[in-house]
DNA sequence: ATAGATGCAAAGAGTTTGCATAGGT
DNA sequence: ACCTATGCAAACTCTTTGCATCTAT
């Protein structure tokens, strides 16, 4: 999982550890462009799926055609889309049980949790 | 808003009524075939669109790259993914209280669960 | 000095649209 | 008879890949 340590490389590891909630790739290369302005989209492509496949990042789908990345490594946790601004924050409590909702026989290991709705800001500033 | 009653149209939405849970685009091309054999994929697009904005169907993503249609009008549910054979199944059960995780001051009006496992024929046939 | 990384542009894959024709009303 | 729906192919959009150049080691 070495790689060199290129400027895009940093850039957009940071860019994505440092955001608040799972990001777009639009919003990766904007906000990687910032710190290197020549960043082309082909190399946060190929980086995104270098740290994929190095377990190091994950995509998430919180709604139809909006794939967003996270690093692993954080706590479970789940997500809340803002309908009203598009961003996605982080949730950090599970529902407890959740797996007894499957049929009998259905072997669970894995869930998501998504809600929908106005983050504080939006539903302050209707 | 009703459109004319074409063979296409009517193979289309009964297969999307006839499913245990939402289907892939492909899955409905290739069921509806089977009722129609001259079937183009375009129409396919194109009446997923129409019903989608008619509000009869909705599409579901459950997993990275899976948009899946299913009607509306069904009771409030959940999905299971397979991750086995890629079947994906209705819940029919609902964790209670799970607006309530929200952070304070975030209005929530929706939510999605997904469960992710091996369903009753492939946890059995391992 | 070498091999991996980058940026560009071309190639793929998936989805949408224009248009002539078929078919529902 | 009219006018929408269909199927094909072209156009788009998003993502991946090839290649010459650059750069970290």
């Amino acid at each position: 999982m070495s790689g060199r340590r290129t400027i895009q490389r940093s850039a957009i590891i940071e860019v994505i550890y440092d955001a608040t909630g799972p990001l777009r790739l639009e919003e990766i290369l904007e906000l990687a462009s910032r710190k290197v302005p020549t960043l082309g989209i082909a190399t946060v492509y190929r980086h995104l799926k270098r740290l994929q496949d190095a377990g190091e990042v994950r995509a998430v789908e919180l709604d139809i055609n909006d794939v967003r990345y996270e690093p692993t490594g954080q706590d479970h946790h789940h997500h809340f889309l803002c309908r009203a601004c598009g961003d996605a924050f982080n949730i950090h409590e599970c529902p407890k049980g959740i797996a007894k909702l499957a049929l009998p026989g259905f072997e669970v290991d894995e869930h998501q949790v998504t809600l929908y709705g106005r983050c504080s800001d939006c539903s302050s500033s209707k």
